[in-house]
DNA sequence: ATTATCGTTTCAATTATTGAAATACTGTTT
DNA sequence: AAACAGTATTTCAATAATTGAAACGATAAT
């Protein structure tokens, strides 16, 4: 392992869910020295990648990885499209959508569009989304390779609610099921009482690439509605993967003819309205 | 320099004007060794932060580069405020806004709202604002360290259009109005027929940390205006340092007074119509 | 006041980095 | 077809940088 892979482990540490850290605490998550860990958030800090609060003196990322994200979606633009699918997703389903990315094998919130519902699902950005626990994550297990579904299902599986599957042979099993029907579905893997639907997007390679979900309270999805959106998420992501410049893959069932819109049709969203970042 | 740093610096070779770069060409332009940048970015897209294109073998910023952005901005949130004020600046004015935001000494649009004219100043965010060039970046200067005005008034300063300011005793004039003034002016420093209006905000050291700026056709620029969009920036400026948690530089000149609205009202841009990312 | 904790610096042993040159690869020209 | 040009990788021994334990300093907690 060279330096350069030591100092940049230090960047995949740093979460939403743990935006900010201490130099030990670092240290001994990265099972590296604290000297050591010193001088790799130096370099880190010189190149902008990291700063360091003056108050709390914790560490988190610094403003150049958002030039960094800004230049990257000028090169391989994904915001603009992916914009007008969650929008036209929102628009038919009347649901809260997003769109799922996957990096150094996390899979992490993209992008959000709320339902303009009072009573909707609340999920932000950049949000890390367990494997075993959600539609996306499971979605994306189906149409991964053996060996990264052997990884992720030999980790500890936690339980976040009382009916989040935990058993790997049951993950296994419905996956088996989510490949066949181009969609997944999780109910309350997360949170009780929310039902979520999601479908997949692919590279170049056919692999998976990011996942397109619907997430709303359990109470407006009756089973009928699992599947009518299924559908549309299956539609719209094999439009994603258009866009992104990938292949799907043979296993992935592809849905031509279009399905009967669901919800009422929205206007909003409109490409002007939207600042752009 | 350790060997982070020189790997790190080739992230800074990736810009919005050069999205992906060959290997030799980034050897060159960072004066490495051509096996040294080939084992700097196999370490970089170890960590996903540089990927290869599989048919020009061409490297560009990876996936992990949008991961961390979004991290970054749950742990130091900026989008959802800026977005705000920028519909504000784009409501009241009728005309293009945009924020920049400087790392590593480059100051680049981080986020853009457009104007609702058909007629209308077309910028990306993400784009390299030159400090002599612009009004972003002469407002910059205007509240910078002489140490930093110095080194880029030292470099070259190229003439984008024929009205360009590229003398370094002018620019300097002109900032030292700027700064008294609270708001910077520059008419074609980039492209002809455009005139630019901008105000800076600032950290918690007093030092500026990025720029709010009107972006309109000369056409619909009369004196009055610049001045009346300098003072509506200056305001929406103070309103920017307040929410980064800033400290306004005693030079600065705070308006409390509320400048009369120029243009009409618009209605858009609710928090709930626009796709989070 | 005392202790505990955390961040930072020091320093000599060691280990990884280094760049030139050779090699492999890809597409283009003769 | 074959040579060519341009590029990306790999190799290897000399070298220069990394390394972690421990000391230090600063700050917060008891």
């Amino acid at each position: 392992m060279t330096t350069i892979d030591k100092a940049l482990t230090l960047l995949a540490c740093f979460s939403s869910e743990a935006p900010s850290r201490k130099l030990t605490e670092l240290a001994h998550e990265s099972g590296m020295s604290k000297a050591g860990v010193f001088r790799y958030l130096s370099g880190l800090t010189n190149a902008g990648l990291v700063e360091q609060d003056p108050e709390t003196r914790q560490y988190r990322l610094g403003a150049e990885v958002i030039r960094l994200a800004q230049v990257r979606d000028n090169s391989f633009p994904i915001r603009k499209w992916m914009r007008t699918l969650l929008a036209q997703i929102t628009d038919q389903s009347g649901e809260t959508c997003h769109a799922g990315l996957v990096s150094q094998g996390r899979l992490f919130t993209y992008m959000v569009n709320d339902s303009p519902k009072s009573l909707q699902v609340r999920i932000d950005p950049g949000i890390n989304l367990p494997y075993h626990a959600t539609a996306s994550g499971q979605i994306f297990l189906a149409f991964a390779s053996d060996e990264f579904v052997d990884a992720q299902l030999s980790t500890n599986l936690s339980a976040y609610t009382d009916t989040t599957v935990t058993d790997p042979d049951r993950i296994r099993d419905r996956c088996l099921t989510f490949r066949q029907q181009g969609y997944s579905m999780s109910e309350g893997g997360v949170e009780t009482d929310v039902i979520s639907v999601a479908s997949a997007f692919f590279d170049a390679m056919g692999q998976p690439a990011g996942t397109i979900a619907i997430q709303a309270p359990a109470v407006r999805m009756p089973a009928e509605m699992i599947s009518t959106y299924g559908l549309l998420l299956r539609q719209i992501a094999v439009m994603a993967t258009r866009h992104y410049g990938g292949e799907v893959p043979g296993q992935f069932p592809i849905s031509p003819e279009v399905p009967n819109s669901p919800g009422r049709t929205l206007s909003g969203n409109t490409e002007n309205e939207v600042a752009k970042c």
